[in-house]
DNA sequence: GCCAACGTTGGC
DNA sequence: GCCAACGTTGGC
């Protein structure tokens, strides 16, 4: 395999409620359709590539954290919803020709031991600088480094 | 359910 | 281009 770039790594949000880690593993794959945020678009639609790693993040629940690992799993394309008259997320200023929303296939690589919650990523020292962890953080796709992902993977084999 | 934080919209 | 109003996110 060639690769031109080194992998990146990732981390999405979901709320469980509606697509939690457990349907990914079901699906195997999913379209990650919906988001409609510029900043979460264009990393997506210009900066992540197969094979990158992604966190599976679940937000608005009991109790937010990391719940597993997924992939980049396709290139970017344009978000089929935008353009569904019935869809919640159909945005009728989209022209086909010119798509304003992009997204990428998740594939599910796996589920964590453990849910590791928020408080515990907030007070690992490696995250201090990921906006994560940010009050007020509302990004629902959001790069991390190399050293983010291992700090909050080493999290795993440990007591919360 | 509350509310702080933030992004987006639209009047001017 | 400013900024107030509004809508949404997301932790608690």
């Amino acid at each position: 395999m060639s690769s031109k770039r080194a992998q990146r790594y990732w981390l999405m949000k979901t709320e469980p409620d509606g697509f939690s880690i457990d349907d990914l593993a079901r699906r195997g794959r999913e379209p990650w359709d919906g988001v409609r945020n510029y900043q979460a678009r264009n990393f997506m639609r210009d900066e992540m590539k197969p094979g990158d790693g992604v966190l599976i993040y679940h937000s608005a629940c009991a109790t937010p954290g990391v719940a597993g690992i997924a992939e980049v799993a396709s290139d970017s394309y344009p978000d089929p919803t935008q353009f569904r008259r019935n869809s919640k997320y159909f945005d009728e200023s989209s022209r086909p020709d010119e798509p304003r929303w992009w997204l990428v296939d998740v594939g599910f690589v796996r589920k964590l031991d453990r849910l590791i919650g928020l408080d515990e990523l907030k007070a690992l020292p490696a995250l201090e600088d990921s906006p994560l962890v940010r009050r007020g953080n509302r990004l629902s796709v959001l790069p991390l480094t190399a050293a983010h992902w291992r700090a909050i993977l080493a999290q795993e084999k440990k007591n919360p």
